[in-house]
RNA sequence: GCCGAUGUAGCUCAGUUGGUCAGAGCAGCUGAUUUGUAAUCUGCAGGUCGGGGGUUCGAAUCCCUUCAUCGGCUCCA
């Protein structure tokens, strides 16, 4: 016999080899109808493996992300049979559960295509599969047997994947006629499989390496039941509706012509009025935690960047470098304000007495991006960052970090942006030749950011990989009417350019020290600021924001109090205490 | 940039297999009416069917090319 704890506490005890389905099945036949994964001793596994000793035990039925995630995963396996069976020869890569569904990944074979209009024909033929209700049947196989079944199908994208797992731990998964490489976990079989929809494909790379072949990536989400499936199709159309490309139309905000350009938008009155409301509003903000307002050219010399690092990280990726009739100089449109700024902190002489030194400007920068990544607001070529950048004591930066934060929390919530994530980007240690500076300093940055993040009690996500070549950050991500995260507001902590600009300030001691650099934006940029905001409120602004004639509906009353606080703030009453203004405490007097 | 798709009046869209297929609704303008609040009715105007090239007796409809957009991938200082 062997003890089953379940997540209440309470320890059940059953035959040694007992399967979690079994265990569902005693409790109620019902909840056995309804479970599609379980967790034992914290490994998800699927409800038929035996359990041989005393365990921990949670049942996951579709609520939980875990019962979700089989199911889809189980589901990109009933995509790849079907695929199979009606493309023969087709290649197949990897098929994950995602977020909302599953995608399988597959090589249709040369000069071939799947197209939109033949997702109906495998969608029909899933519909047919998962009517079988054949199991899933997992097996272990030596590395070399693994090998050996997948090179046989000619699966070279699976064998290339066999190649890096270790012996002893390559599990196989049957259903039907299809056999997979696959960890797991599945449903016990497809019979829960009810309603079935492939909602588009797409291509993607290879291990998503752009050198690498395109493979044909086909995205579908299933339900164990119809309802379900047309709530969500109907949610997506609802989110279409609240699309800020479609809105910015309607509500002529702002527009784009191919004759100006792609990705440079244009802000038409009333949507130039929404961003120079909120500009209004954050520039006050600033004033009154001791920012100075700064402004800087739109273009700079080639050696500013060649300075600062960018040039040699982003130059080939940048828009080009102009040269001038005859003096020979070369400059380029300026794709961030940080070297601008730095060279106003080096214009004048500093006390360690009035560091921290905020600078801010709202900067309008231009970055070439690909054709295929531009996107409405959000992704574009020429956008105003409300940038800044905070100078100070290496003792200063925890504190002046939190404020940022405080900044952040106190913006969002000024236009009802209710809906954030936290996430700290670190470097990727296994690449330390993407990143510029010394390990002791990205040491110092990260725990800065992290302790400062974890005393303010914000809720953090940590990725690896994803800091910017020059420091660690803390990003705010919102997300657009279909889910997507975009990041809006960043704080990053950055050692590298002060040194590079040789930037300094007269301590107590009467020594120059070197300051430490703080970037971040609140808003982002105007243009994503702006975009994510209408897809999060269908285009409804706070009183404050709207630009006339726009439909101003305080989301609820508590919001409207708030409103109209900052209405009043804007009016230069002298309500400044909904701001918790950190800049008298640790920031210089204005 | 890569894969797939789309591109018809300001907006939303119809246009079957190439031959009265250049249309409708809303918006706009005109006039009338007034049962008032996204009013009703009359009339008008709006597009060389994204651009260019080709096939054909004939193309919005087929082919090529180019531009732009959409969904992803890659990228995102």
């Amino acid at each position: 016999m062997i003890n089953i704890t379940f997540p209440d506490g309470s320890v059940k005890q059953y035959n040694d080899g007992i399967t979690s389905i079994e265990i569902a099945e005693q409790i109620s036949p019902r909840l056995a109808k309804e479970v599609y994964a379980a967790t034992v001793n914290g490994e998800v596994i699927d409800l038929t493996r035996p359990i041989n000793s005393d365990a921990t035990l949670k049942l996951h039925k579709w609520d939980d992300v875990e019962g979700k995630h089989a199911f889809w995963h189980s589901s990109a396996h009933l995509l790849a049979e079907a695929l199979e069976s009606l493309y023969p020869g087709i290649k197949f890569g990897i098929g994950p559960a995602i977020e909302n569904g599953f995608y399988y990944d597959v090589d249709p074979g040369e000069g071939k295509a799947i197209t939109d209009n033949e997702l109906v024909v495998i969608e029909n033929r899933m519909k047919e599969l998962a009517a079988k209700n054949l199991a899933f049947i997992r097996r272990e196989v030596s590395k070399e047997a693994a090998i050996a079944l997948f090179s046989k199908k000619g699966d070279q994208y699976k064998v290339e994947l066999i190649g890096e797992l270790e012996d002893g731990t390559i599990s196989l998964y049957t259903q039907g006629s299809f056999t997979d490489l696959c960890r797991g976990p599945h449903l016990s079989s497809t019979e829960p499989i009810k309603a079935i929809k492939l909602l588009n494909v797409a291509g993607a790379y290879w291990r998503g390496n752009e050198k690498n072949r395109m493979l044909t990536r086909i995205y579908g989400i299933t339900y164990p039941k119809q309802k379900l499936l047309d709530d969500y199709l109907l949610f997506l159309e609802e989110a279409r509706k609240r699309d800020h490309r479609r809105i910015g139309k309607e509500l002529e905000l702002f527009t784009f012509s191919p004759r100006v350009g792609m990705g440079l938008p244009l802000w038409m009155p009333r949507g130039a009025e929404l961003r120079q409301n909120l500009i209004n509003f954050m520039t006050k903000v600033l004033k009154k935690r001791g920012y100075a307002i700064v402004a800087t050219p739109h273009i700079g010399d080639v050696n500013l960047y060649k300075t600062s690092g960018h040039y040699e990280k982003y130059g080939k990726d940048s828009f080009q470098p102009m040269s001038t009739p005859q003096e020979g100089e070369q400059f380029m449109l300026k794709p961030m304000n940080c070297p601008h700024h730095c060279e106003i902190f080096n214009a004048t002489p500093h006390s360690y007495r009035d560091l921290p030194y905020r600078m801010a400007e709202f900067g309008t920068v231009y970055r070439y991006e690909q054709s295929g990544e531009l996107h409405g607001l959000t992704r574009v070529r020429s956008f105003t960052q409300d940038d800044a950048h905070h100078f100070c004591r290496p003792d200063q930066l925890k504190e002046e970090f939190k404020s940022i934060i405080d900044l952040v929390q106190f913006i969002f919530k000024a236009v009802n942006l209710s809906e954030f994530t936290a996430q700290i980007s670190l470097r990727d240690n296994e690449n330390k030749e993407k990143y510029i500076g010394s390990d002791e300093n990205w040491e110092k940055a990260e725990k800065a950011i992290i302790e400062a993040a974890e005393e303010k009690k914000l809720e953090t996500t940590v990725v690896l990989g994803e800091a910017a070549f020059y420091g660690p950050k803390l990003d705010f991500m919102v997300k657009d009417a279909i889910g997507r995260k975009w990041q809006l507001g960043t704080i990053q902590v950055d050692y590298n350019l002060p040194e590079r600009f040789d930037l300094t300030y007269n301590g107590s001691d009467n020594q120059k020290h070197r300051p430490v650099m703080i970037h971040r934006a609140i808003f982002g940029s105007m243009e994503r600021f702006i975009a994510v905001l209408i897809e999060n409120t269908s285009g409804k602004f706070p009183l404050w924001l709207a630009p006339e004639k726009a439909v101003v509906l305080p989301i609820s009353e508590k919001f409207n109090d708030y409103a109209l606080k900052i209405l009043d703030f804007l009016n230069n009453s002298d309500i400044c205490t909904l701001i918790d203004d950190r800049s008298e405490k640790i920031g210089k007097k204005i």
